[in-house]
DNA sequence: GACGATATGTCGACTGACTACTTATGCTGG
DNA sequence: CCAGCATAAGTAGTCAGTCGACATATCGTC
């Protein structure tokens, strides 16, 4: 799962949103580092839904033009969770930083470099 | 960063290794999760050999065949480290764990959202 | 001598993201 | 009053990176 995705995933977490809050969301989760083009975000999420990560929660008319939301599914939610634990576990590769609770014994840095 | 992109370096925190080496590393540091498919390291590598991430530290004939050693460069290591640490704050959005290290001698700050 | 491990590399297909563009409404300032 | 910006939803074309398959070559072993 690439960035992008990730950050359309996670930006459901707190509930359903609709395809420009879901721009603004991210871009102020990622502190204004990810901007979602709009190419990128209505590809995500039709590709997501396709997947079955995402559903169409409702179609409303707002001003005389559709809003449509997209929520979490519960596969959604299971596949972001299991995407957060492999990439701070490829993190901490790096960081050096151990497992915060019943650490796995990965090496620490390595001295030599 | 894609995630090969991103073992291949790592495998190479600890120091030099050729191609087929850092195949069996990352696979070893992902815990079997990630097999590099020849056809990824070897473009990686050259990809990354002329942005300046890696480079050919050696180049030794071993049993009537070249043997080529990459290395991280200082850019390389940098942006290695600066990917470990954007991954690692992505994956506290969706896990909720606070920065494990180092946050504690900065007191709790007041929920950020 | 066939096969698996070691070892390096190319090529074409595919996925996903990006840039740029389009359409449309409401609000605000000059 | 209309220019420009924020909001809002999308499409089309392109590009980068990954992957599977293939090619080649040596060494050990069965």
């Amino acid at each position: 799962m690439r960035e992008p995705t990730y950050f359309v995933l996670a930006a459901l977490l707190a509930g359903p949103l609709h395809g420009y809050a879901i721009i603004k969301r991210v871009e102020d989760m990622s502190g204004g580092r990810i901007r979602l083009a709009t190419g990128t975000l209505y590809t995500a999420l039709d590709r997501l839904t396709a997947e079955g990560s995402v559903r169409l929660v409702s179609d409303e008319i707002v001003n005389g033009r559709i809003r449509r939301s997209y929520g979490l599914t519960d596969a959604g939610s299971t596949a972001l969770r299991a995407e957060a634990q492999r990439m701070a576990e490829a993190a901490r590769l790096v960081t050096g930083e151990p497992a915060a609770a019943g650490a796995s014994r990965l090496g620490r840095k390595a001295r030599t470099a």
